[in-house]
Order: C-alpha cells, then structure tokens, then sequence
RNA sequence: UGACCCAUGGUGUAAUCGGUAACACAACUGUUUUUGGUGCAGUCAUUCAAGGUUCGAGUCCUUGUGGGUCAACCA
C-alpha cells in the first residue's frame, strides 16, 4: 500500500468538488445543534467530522443552533453546547449563529415560493393532512386547498404571521407531488402556526419554519459549502435541492453519513431526557450518560474522544461500536497525561513488625513513567499501612503474585517485605490485619537485598492517608441495544449496578489538592478524576475506567 | 407491497482508474516490566449468495437474500 493517507467518503466528495472548482475552492461546514438538549458522544462524531473537514481544507465551520421549535428549545442548551464544542477543542467562526435569526429571510423565502406557484397554505387539520399523505404504496391525495390562487395564499400566509388564525389552523405546504414515492416529497409542510415563547424572538412569531425550509435555507444564507448530515437525511435531499433552485439561492451540497452507535446506550435525545426528568441518573452530566458533559464529569479526555471520532472512521453503513473501542481511546490518552497515585479502595491493614515504631519515611515516586518530564513526588511511608484486601489471599494459587503467607512482594516504590501473620475476625472469616516483615536493604532504587519479588502492591500509609469516597461506574444498560426493542421501553434495561459507592476508601495525601479535571491513575487499578460534588471535607473520585487487569480475566 | 440507502474478520474502517484484502479495537500466545498497567513480537477473513463481463472482480452488470430510513404542524 501507498503511504498515502486514505481518505473517508466524504473527504472524497469535498476533493472532488475542490478539483472542480464548484465552490471555487472553499470549504465551509457548519455544526447545526438544536438546542433541546445535551450534545452526546453522536454529537461529537460530527462535530469532528465537521471542524475536521474544515481544518483539513482551510475553511471554516459556523455554529449554529437549529431553533425553530421554540416549545423543545431553551439558553440553557444553548449555553452547554457552546461549552462542549469549546472543551472538544474546536473553534467555530466568529459568533455563534441562529436559525431564528433568519426568520425574517425565510419568511420572504416562503413569500417567493408562494408567488411562484410552488407552496400553498392548507386548512387541513394534522389528521386530515396525515390521512392525505397514503402511504409508502399507495399515492396520496391533492388536499382540496391545493389549487388556491397565489393572492389568497398570499393573503393567508401573511395572515398567518399576522396571527388571525389559531394554532393548528392552517399550515403553509410545498407544492410538490402528491403522488412521489418518497413520502418526504408529498407536499411537505413548510410553516406552521405556533404560539409559544422562543428563547431567542420572544412573542415576535406565532409562525415557525419548520426543519425542511428552515435548514437548507440557513446553509444557503451562510454559504455553507458542504452541509453534512446523518443519514435519516438522505430522503430530504431531492427536497432541500428543489428549494435551493427555486430560491434561486446558495447551493450548498448534502452528504449524508452514518450516525455513530454505542452499544449499551442510546444516542436518542428524548430519551436521554427522560433519564434526566425521571432521575434514573442525576442530571445530563450524569458521568454514566453518553453526552459529552457526562463523559467529561467521567475523566474522559477531550483528546480521548477525539481519537475515537477518528479510529472509528465515516461511512454510510449502520455501525455498532464497541465499548472496549471508546474505552481504549481513553485509556490510551490518559496513560500519557495522568499522574500515578497511590489509592487503596477497600483496605486491609498491614504491620511491617520490624519497621521502627512510629517511623516516617518519605519514599520517591514517579509522577508519570511514561512522560520522563513529570518528574518525581515523595510519599509517606510507615510500619502502619492499608493495601488492597484482594491483595492478600489466605490460601493463594501458584499463579497468584501477590501476598500470602510466607510470601514476599514488593510495595511500590518501598521495601519488599515478606508476610508473617494475619488474624481473622472470627464471626464474619473476613482478614482484620496482615502482618510482615521488610528487608531494609530493599529500598526502592537502592536495593542491595538480592531478593525477588514477583509481584509489586500499591499501600498508603494509615496516619497520613486521606479518606475519600469513591463512585464506581459500570454501563447505565445491561442490554446491548437498549432502544432497540420495539415490545419493550428502553428503561427495562437499566442496570441497577450502574454506580457503586465506596463511602471511604483512602488515598495519599497529595490528592487533597486535586483539582477538577485533572486525570489521576491509581496505581493497579484504574484512571480517577476528582468529582464536582467534592466539598473541603469530603473528597470524591469518579472512576473513569479500569485498567486492563489479565489476571481477574483469568480468575 | 413503494422509494431511497447499505452489505469486507467478533467490532469499526481501508483498498481512490478493476491488479491479487490493509489498519485499529477485541481475543489469544510469547516477551519486557518495581503498575498482572504500558511497551514489543506473533496468531486470527479468499469481501452476503448465485450467475455474468474480464487475462484478472471486494470494486462493474443481473437477480436474489439480509439490514436501515421514510407516512411528526420534531430536527
């Protein structure tokens, strides 16, 4: 193979288009949210995609928010979007746009295409004009309004916006085809009446465009170039090009693309917002929730979700992508930039009994093995420690490295010690404290012992260790397709395991000045991120994700 | 029973004029390692089916099969 770098298919039409000179060499994109809620990790595949294929081309990308359905829309969407896309890393040109600022414009649009004989308004109520439409096999029927004059319709329309006539009354159609075998063409409606509070016009219109003349329309204005979008789309287009030429204005091409799938989630907005409204998560930036605020909330990286828009690529074909995929992309990034700490969530208590009694050692640690620039930190080391209660095993597997009777580990960045003892608490079996002894000789970068270990334990030691609490996170579904039964509500498969709490586990005491988004791997077990419900006298860490562990796998 | 779109390993994406299936994830080996992490090396597909065109087909044609989208005054 070449090493030519391979292009996705929509890459392929943008350089088609460049070589041809149709948009005379300029590459514009746009990102058109509707501000009805929170952008989710779907949102940040476009977006990508988007503000890549500018970036790549040295054009340029608009933000604008998709507002015509005043009664779904709200700022506080608006605000987070911005926030999101500005986290993600990508700049959108100048300020961000509106639909709803072209109100004025898509009105005269209508006015125009009224006067041309190509869109009529209809008396018909929803039923009526839904029973008119057939269906996929058989045509549909002429709405008795169809043949009004252009002055009544004209007169209507503007009566419209005037607000003589209720809700619902009347709605403002394309003279298309009745009778198209694309249901989407069958007169589609253009304007409907609709008195509601737009969080941006306020009162000023009772009469919104809706999705068909409003989008294509905006990209049109903006002089969008390419204005890529999902699939769902693909059907729309022969209509969004009909109303570019008669409008006579900007052509703007259509390219449709694949929506991204997650497995054990959905990417459906309403849905999601259910979760939210019914509190089976505490809000949008729920860290279990597919939304980019959520995954940040999480400790995934902004870079990590970039990486994943590009490992999984752009076609056209339906995909499912694995969780393991997303889950290695962050993985694979916070390696790079989390520091390393020491954090045991369940303890057990462990006495090296010939360590000096009420000794404290300050021990070396490096912030980050795999950044040399990181430097190295100094953490208190005692005769008193806490290590991971799976660490130890009464009766261990030739197979186990870690501590059991007589054996030896190494505490990281310490002493290798070898087990001596351990009691019990008679009721419950459950192992009450550990005791060894440690080989002074054997100090971390300075070992002269000549002993092995196998296998090395994370610890914090009991005085100075910070109690905190963790939050555990496994996927909000049990089930691979959540949405996609038809005989059942997604909500059925809620995983009732989803979050965990440990309500103290304990951590060295450099992670009391942890900040909000910084990423922190704990040693052994997994990348944590401080939480916003943090206060001065609690500390709370989000479990962003394990680390990949091949011996529970084995187990 | 309509229109449109799609079909390449367990998953996702490549193969750009038809030239002999590539990359990533997952899984499994082995190796390194003071994280059972990381790193490194290796194993794992004749491209939905059947015909056709061609010296040669994942790619072109035909017919099937399977999946998706569309009948919101949502986007």
């Amino acid at each position: 193979m070449s090493n030519k770098e391979s292009l996705n298919f929509v890459e392929i039409e943008v350089e088609k288009d460049l070589e041809a000179g149709t948009y005379a060499g300029r590459v514009h994109t746009r990102f058109p949210p509707e501000p009805n809620g929170y952008l989710h990790i779907g949102h940040a595949k476009s977006i990508c995609l988007n503000f890549g294929l500018a970036k790549k081309y040295g054009g340029k990308t608009n933000l604008r928010f998709d507002d015509t359905n005043p009664v779904t829309e709200d700022t506080e969407y608006v605000d987070s979007i911005k926030a999101d896309i500005k986290w993600l890393g990508f700049e959108w040109e100048g300020q961000e746009l509106y639909a709803s600022d072209y109100f004025e414009q898509l009105y005269e649009f209508a006015v125009k295409l009224i006067q041309d004989g190509k869109a009529y308004v209809d008396d018909s109520s929803a039923e009526e004009i839904a029973k008119m439409k057939g269906t996929p096999t058989q045509a549909g029927l002429n709405s008795p309004f169809r043949e009004r004059t252009i002055e009544e319709n004209l007169r209507l329309f503007e009566g419209m916006k005037n607000g003589e006539y209720p809700d619902g009354a009347r709605v403002l159609r394309a003279k298309y085809d009745m009778a198209s075998p694309n249901m989407l063409l069958r007169d589609p409606n253009l304007y409907r009446i609709k008195r509601a509070h737009h969080h941006r016009t306020g009162d000023k219109w009772c009469i919104y465009p809706l999705y068909d003349f409003a989008h294509g329309q905006s990209d049109a204005i903006e002089k969008i170039t390419h204005s890529v979008c999902t699939l769902e789309f693909k059907n729309h287009r022969p209509l969004y090009d009909w109303l570019i030429e008669s409008l006579g204005i900007y052509p703007t091409r259509q390219i449709e693309f694949a929506r991204l799938n997650l497995e054990y989630t959905m990417m459906s907005k309403r849905k999601l917002l259910q979760l939210v409204n019914d509190k089976h998560v505490s809000g949008w930036d729920d860290p279990r929730m597919p939304t980019i605020s959520g995954m940040r909330r999480r400790g995934y990286s902004a870079a990590a979700i970039r990486n994943f828009c590009d490992r999984i690529g752009i076609a056209k074909r339906d995909n499912v992508i694995e969780y393991a995929s997303l889950e290695f992309s962050v993985r694979e990034d916070l390696n790079k930039v989390a520091t390393r700490v020491m954090g045991v969530l369940d303890p057990v208590k462990l006495v090296i009994t010939n360590y000096p009694k009420d000794q404290v050692e300050f021990v070396e640690i490096e912030n980050n093995p795999e950044d040399p620039e990181s430097g190295v930190r100094s953490i208190p080391f005692s005769g008193e420690l806490y290590i991971e209660r799976e660490d130890f095993m009464e009766d261990p597997p030739k197979k186990f490295f870690r501590l059991g009777p007589e054996r030896s580990v190494r505490l990281k960045s310490g002493y290798i010690i070898t087990c001596t003892g351990f009691d019990k608490d008679p009721d419950t079996d459950a192992i009450t404290e550990i005791r060894c002894t440690y080989y002074p000789d054997s100090k971390s970068g300075a070992d002269t012992s000549g002993i092995k270990a196998k296998g090395t334990l994370h610890w914090v030691s009991v005085k100075e260790a910070v109690p905190v609490e963790i939050r555990l996170y496994d996927r909000l579904f049990s089930d691979p397709n959540p949405a996609g039964h038809p005989d059942q509500d997604f909500r059925e498969f809620l995983n009732p395991d989803s979050l965990r709490y440990i309500p103290t586990a304990y951590v060295e005491p450099a992670l009391k000045e942890a900040k909000l988004g910084q990423h922190f791997q704990f040693i052994r077990k997994g990348y944590y991120c401080l939480d916003q419900d943090s206060s001065s006298e609690k500390l709370v860490f989000n479990q962003t994700v394990g680390l990949k562990d091949s011996w529970a796998k084995k187990g």
